[in-house]
DNA sequence: ACATTTTTCGACGATTTATCGGATTATTGC
DNA sequence: GCAATAATCCGATAAATCGTCGAAAAATGT
């Protein structure tokens, strides 16, 4: 069964709202435990290692560490996931669903192109300030690695940019920009611009009010990209 | 003794070379090796951990294997560097300061700042594309680390973004573009945008085209930037 | 209360990193 | 040339970390 099953469909509001759907809703693990006890070692698990990764790096964090940081022993981590690796490329997708949930609930009211990509990037940029630890690891040690692509997380991550393409040819259908020029192009502008933003301020904390300079950036290139004159 | 203990000049263009030559000689290691033995076994090991680091991942490589491919035991590697971070930290510097060199050359008949610019920008993705092997580990590996903040390779990566910004006020200055604007963000557009086409063409190999995609993003971004109207 | 399932953990084996002292090779001074 | 000295290399081995297994403990169902 392949993923994107979606039925084609011509109506583009509907679309809009089944792939906030895809994305908020991606399954979270096979995990499948039977007790409570086991979803709170889970939870503790997961904290330990955002805690501990953040602080020291993954490469330099033991699983020692974690399982005591967590309050087990390190043969119970064991039991939940089956390698460093593993566990570090699964933390962060409860956080991702989190942001995605939370995007579709701030974007509800709101139908232009333009509002909902300006949201969307500054809640990025948002969401990271609020979750510096999170943040830590998955800009500065998860995306970016080679094997990302291995994994399940690769979904999550595909569907960042998959919602920035979306709106942009919806602002290209809307009049809001100019519909001639690549949307792909015009996507890594945006995405990449954000991104340099949210790792300059977790290395540096330069700028420092994220919030506000995400803001300006972010109206600054899609004011830009709306003035540009249609490609010739 | 400090570094960066430039003389003060007003003379804008003798700046602009000592920079260059700032960032071209930064120094490479303070390895002080004798023999010319050392010298090939030392380029051995840079570049069978190249290979094996862009091949395996830094995380997943071993020492054993770098060792193995550069044809010498592992304790000799250890005369080296004193620990796999070290050497993949130490690794990407050489290649740095190859690329400054190169731009160095490439620039030096062009005077104006958007020309510069242009070419250093669109060299950036040439030179990923050229040494995709270093570039994987580079770009996907140790740029975006959080251990980057803790090494020399720091000045390295400084000094990327210090051109941008030396270009981006020169322009100002010439008119080329609005000089009301923060320059630092324009960087980070500039910048963030390459590094995401580059990251992209290293995971999915798009855009096909990565030396073609570049002028274009570069003209294209430059074009906005330039038409901007003046901050008020 | 007792059998069954689920979860936890200590003890241990396997893998990888890192060290050290001496053997080997190159360079220097004569 | 040839000894004396320095630089380089490596095998043996210690240290650290990862990962496994079987049995004990806790929870669940009847």
């Amino acid at each position: 069964m392949s993923e994107a099953d979606l039925p084609p469909s011509s109506d583009p509001a509907s679309d809009w709202e089944s792939l906030l759907n895809t994305i908020a809703h991606r399954p979270k693990r096979a995990s499948e435990r039977k007790q409570d006890r086991s979803k709170r070692t889970e939870q503790q698990i997961l904290s330990a290692a955002l805690r501990v990764f953040a602080r020291d790096g993954i490469s330099r964090s033991r699983i020692a560490d974690i399982a005591a940081e967590a309050g087990i022993s390190t043969s119970t981590l064991y039991e939940y996931y089956k390698s460093k690796e593993d566990l570090a490329y699964d933390l962060p997708r409860n956080h991702l669903a989190d942001f995605f949930e939370e995007y579709r609930q701030a974007v509800a009211g709101k139908s232009g192109a333009r509002e909902r990509l300006t949201l969307y990037l500054t809640m990025t940029a948002d969401f990271a300030r609020e979750h510096a630890e999170w943040a830590r690891v998955f800009y500065l040690e998860i995306w970016p690695s080679v094997f990302v692509s291995e994994t399940e997380l690769r979904h999550s991550v595909d569907d960042f940019a998959r919602v920035v393409l979306f709106l942009l040819r919806q602002g290209a259908r809307d009049g809001d920009w100019p519909a001639g020029t690549d949307q792909f192009q015009t996507a890594a502008i945006l995405l990449g611009a954000v991104n340099q933003v949210i790792i300059t301020w977790l290395l540096y904390r330069r700028p420092r009010n994220l919030t506000k300079a995400s803001i300006e950036i972010v109206e600054r290139m899609l004011g830009m990209i709306s003035s540009e004159r249609p490609a010739g």
